[in-house]
DNA sequence: CATGAATGAGCGTTCATTCAT
DNA sequence: CATGAATGAACGCTCATTCAT
């Protein structure tokens, strides 16, 4: 078990190493040098763990980005009313966001760019997301909470866009303010938008 | 003048083939070469007009980006009504990108990765545009059309993050439907959720 | 002894092991992991029987290959008659070497490359097999049977290419026929390219 | 003109500095910085002219392998007598390689090693020349003056490798003697062999 | 004896940038 | 102004070898 764990501390450290690397530097400047010495490891022990480099961006997404999801997904399906769900989503994001500034840097500053090639892994996309998002406005339709003539997919990218942009946003001034005091503005403007 | 006007169109054929070439490969995978060639110039001559590949990257912001900010601003001065303000934008800013995709591309997917250090350059963000939308939802509030409780650089960067997501998505998606058509849902649920 | 046994089955597995990755990918890009994979053991553990990688290979022209000289010595020496001899030479090597493919990829297409660096290793080149030859040359000149003014250490050579470029290009067609075959032809070429 | 010339010259003295790299390292242990060292040029400048390592060394084959083995045709095609040629072709073999053993030792001792991966350039195999050596002896049993029983695909193999061995043992004595004096003793071995 | 995780030197290759023509 | 050949720094990745367990 002790070796066990420790193989996964390894990993994980080159993992988190990256996630810093890349949120400091960007995925292409950062070298894997970059990420072995933040990590404390030999650059060739990177490659025990992680096929190349585009492997520990596609795994950031896999396992931290995911995983988040599925957070966010859990602890959403205890509420039911869909108007309050949709509110302790972006809180629960810009929360999560806040707390994981560098994951939050490669999530949002990287993405993008990444989304390119990350059409091959299909791992890698948001669509869980938005569907996490698209499910929630659905609910609140049928729960008469939402307008019936909402356009669903379109709305669902509008509001994860805005969520996105608000962290860029922050990342891009240097964290200098709390994000999470952007929640309720911003749950305000799309419950009220999505209202009957 | 005829000198200045061909020295312009040489300039202006590179910029675009930067912008046809890094909307194609990506700003870190579009080569020199590749600029070079689609522009039908020797790789030399780029650096006769720019400073650099990032110089190359800066002047599209510079003076493409800029000018349809410009252009906004200027179509939108002639409408008095903010809540139509809102919802021209929003159909301005579709209908462009759809017209220009290859710029849509650079904006969208290399816009972030590139603000990093693009806020060097204080030219290159985005903070007019965001400045455009902040005083069309403070004319609405006086106007008596947009609450006034709304926390408006909150707001105006969901707005934003909500137009660009709905452009990446539609690029992701490999441009297979009308953009165009997002706009009055997006105008629609913004303008809602400002209403009194 | 059964200890001894066991270790001279390990020592032996890796050095078949490195015979047939050798023969199938080559020296240099066979790698000491291919090598351990291929003998059921661990990578350091190769490094407690040979001193490195060179050695390996090394090891094997030293034990597997002059086992076969001396074999083929052994085998002629029951011969009286010189011709014969040769003729019986050509058809044990051809033989042999059909017999076990890898070992003879790895001394004909490895030998050549390696023989670079082998200079240095005294035991690893084939004085002793074209000193059999030339052996038997004179012999036949003693013997009356073949000519006096024979050049015989430039034909001893010629033989032995002759020999080894009759295996390589077998293996480079893909053992696709009996390489057995070639003998007769190849013995009577340089028996009558010998004889009085 | 001068410019073609001198673009000739590099791409000349690139390939020269190749041969006499992997003459002396091997064509493995050589780096392109030995080349390019050899060559007096950077090492990005060998990828101006050759698509990577191995187009390098394929290149070898095709311009100068290949041109001696038409240069040996065209000399050999003014004789008639398929005797005489077979003698002329065992001369011109050693003395060209004595006269450039750089590109002697590459083609002999790269070579093997090489026709591994070099099954898969067509232009790189050995073909050309056994079928020059095929064609003399067939039209040597035309003539009537060998031996119509000879097995001409066996016996052309066996040729070439007397030639190819004798190269290399002079290779790996350090040159220390007249290669040009193995030719009688060779070509009379051959044509006393495959005499009626 | 055996393991295999860790190391890190080393190499092929790319490409932004320069400059002689 | 324009060219494009040449440069060489930089980086991802491999793999022989070591050594703590």
């Amino acid at each position: 078990m002790a070796r066990v764990k420790k193989t996964n501390d390894k990993r994980d450290r080159i993992m988190n190493a990256a996630i810093a690397s890349f949120a400091q530097y960007g995925y292409h400047q950062a070298t894997i040098a970059d990420v072995a010495r933040e990590a404390g490891v030999a650059a060739g022990t990177i490659y025990l763990y992680f096929k190349n480099k585009d492997d520990l961006l596609i795994s950031i997404f896999e396992e931290k980005v995911q995983r988040f999801i599925q957070e966010f997904h859990r602890q959403l399906s205890r509420e039911k009313n869909a108007q309050v769900k949709l509110s302790k989503l972006v809180h629960l994001h810009l929360v999560e966001m806040q707390k994981h500034p560098d994951l939050a840097a490669v999530f949002q500053l990287e993405l993008r760019q990444s989304r390119h090639f990350m059409s091959a892994y299909p791992k890698t996309d948001l669509k869980v997301y938005f569907d996490l998002i698209g499910d929630i406005i659905e609910e609140g339709q049928q729960q008469g909470l939402f307008r019936k003539d909402v356009y669903v997919s379109a709305i669902k990218r509008a509001f994860f866009g805005a969520l996105d942009e608000t962290v860029t946003s922050w990342l891009l001034a240097g964290k200098n303010y709390d994000l999470a005091h952007m929640a309720d503005p911003l749950a305000d403007l799309f419950t009220r938008g999505l209202r009957e």
